[in-house]
DNA sequence: AAAATTCAATGAAATTTAGTCATAGGTAGC
DNA sequence: GCTACCTATGACTAAATTTCATTGAATTTT
């Protein structure tokens, strides 16, 4: 069977022109790659080189053993280099899972500097998820989680990474707009529109109507968050949004944004991970330009 | 630096997904196998398993890796497989050289049983020698020469492959076409065309007209059999060639052909080749199907 | 033409490497 | 909690690679 020292063995010799340079080259003695050849020679039982005298010419198989040298052996030596970059952390990926639809205008103003940041390192984003995203950090499908609902485990770190409130959105022609606070009565003749998933992830029934025993007159369930406020643009519902998002909504179309009870509903997004790769220099850099990101949010 | 084992190693324990498992399947211990890629992990600094009890999961460099294995081994067993064609004798190459211009035809015939017998075998045949077919194969350009002239030398071998006889073609209309034999009287207001090589390699000059001190009234050289055998045919001069080729062409074009001298010019066509190479299989196999095309020509 | 130099092959010895054995510590399933 | 199975580890061993020392042959130099 033919190793890689073979194949360089036959490069070398035809790069240097003879056994002894070529052993100096590879930093062996002379005796060590004549025996090597004879070896190989042997084992394969087809003679590689003609050899008259001191002059060595390569035999048919020779050729083609060294011309498979001259592709192989640059394979591994970007294989070398490659897994040189991945132990130096100048190569990987980070696979982030987003629990929360409305953060992914914020996602996209992070994953731009840490891709210039990280030219080696590649993201990957996913929105769905078979068991939730807690179960797909469990299973290694994601390396970091961003959520507004941490859930608390003994092998997941959770930090938070910006406040925000939750508002309700409505269009200018709503009736509520007049209001700058809301409380859950109000929304009984409103049509809710939210993203599709289960109520229970969806805080504005979960902190604010079901603890009033309220509910909407309709619920309606949308994909995209810009038809959602095209909707509510057009007063075709109302919905619930993070403050910072709904006022960059709120300077292009007709909606304005009302607290949720007296205090507001104030949340928080967190980033979660496993715990044993909290010195993984990726997600680190990647939580820090996020935290960065969010208090630019914040503070504007 | 990665081998060729390494890879080895990932590519099985993924497919048996243990060690233990991965391990038999090299003909290996467990323990030989831990070690082993203990060591490849420390050497590389970097980790490719995770190991979480006895679950393996590989990080992303060792998937990176593993993607490397199933690329580069299959190149391995390639090589490997071909090697053992070369040494089975299955595969190679024969380079034919050609001093005989008129020879293409018959080598074509000889050419085309041959590749159809040894599939792995090519062959390429040189018409065109910087300092002749001898040094050609000296030199190792070729391998096989085909040649009407012999030179005797101590390293190559020649052998008579088939008897032929040098006519002269003429056109129908031509004076000539009347006679059944030539004198070299006979040519020195004629138009001799032949191939753009030195006279000195030409018979009809060195054994038939040079002799006798004639000369014909021009001498007009052409690259192509068949526009030679054209212009023969419109009687725009006469040429000289094998019996038997000139028989061919007398069937498809208005030529006749002529003996040259009482008895004719006879001569063979040889192959040789380096005398150390006599046991060559695929030399071999050229020469008993070239004698055996030789005799069917010779027989018709 | 002789001498000196360079190169490759070889056998024996030495060294390094890879592999085995025996064993211990865990995890998963019953 | 028991059993079966998997991985890790240290000490040992076998095998392989490499070196050393030497020889013979081919080139080059003198």
């Amino acid at each position: 069977m033919i190793e890689k020292i073979h194949l360089s063995i036959m490069r070398e010799i035809n790069r240097q022109g003879s056994l002894t340079a070529a052993a100096s080259s590879l930093n062996l003695t002379q005796s060590a790659l004549s025996h090597s050849i004879k070896k190989l020679e042997l084992q394969s039982g087809i003679a590689l080189w003609l050899k008259d005298g001191r002059q060595i010419r390569l035999t048919e198989a020779g050729n083609y053993l060294l011309e498979q040298a001259n592709r192989v052996l640059p394979q591994f030596e970007r294989i070398d280099e490659t897994l040189r970059q991945f132990a130096g952390n100048e190569r990987g990926s980070l696979r982030v899972g987003m629990e929360c639809h409305p953060c992914y205008q914020w996602l996209l103003k992070v994953v731009q500097p840490f891709l210039a940041q990280s030219p080696g390192v590649d993201i990957d984003v996913k929105q769905r998820f078979q068991f939730g995203g807690m179960a797909a950090l469990f299973n290694y499908d994601i390396d970091l989680l961003i959520t507004p609902d941490p859930i608390l485990k003994e092998q997941i770190m959770f930090e938070p990474v910006f406040p925000y409130e939750l508002v309700l959105v409505v269009g200018q022609s709503n009736k509520l707009s007049a209001l700058t606070q809301l409380e859950p009565a109000d929304l009984t003749d409103q049509t809710l529109l939210t993203y599709p998933v289960e109520t229970a992830r969806l805080d504005i029934f979960q902190q604010f109507l079901l603890p009033a025993q309220c509910m909407p007159r309709l619920h309606k369930t949308l994909e995209a968050t810009d038809i959602i406020l095209q909707m509510v643009a057009a007063n075709r519902g109302v919905t619930a949004m993070p403050k910072w998002l709904a006022l960059e909504y709120a300077q292009k179309l007709p909606v304005k944004a009302l607290r949720l009870g007296n205090s507001g509903i104030n949340k928080h997004i967190y980033v979660g991970y496993r715990k044993h790769e909290q010195h993984n220099t990726h997600l680190q850099t990647f939580i820090r330009l996020a935290k960065q990101q969010a208090s630019l949010i914040t503070a504007g």
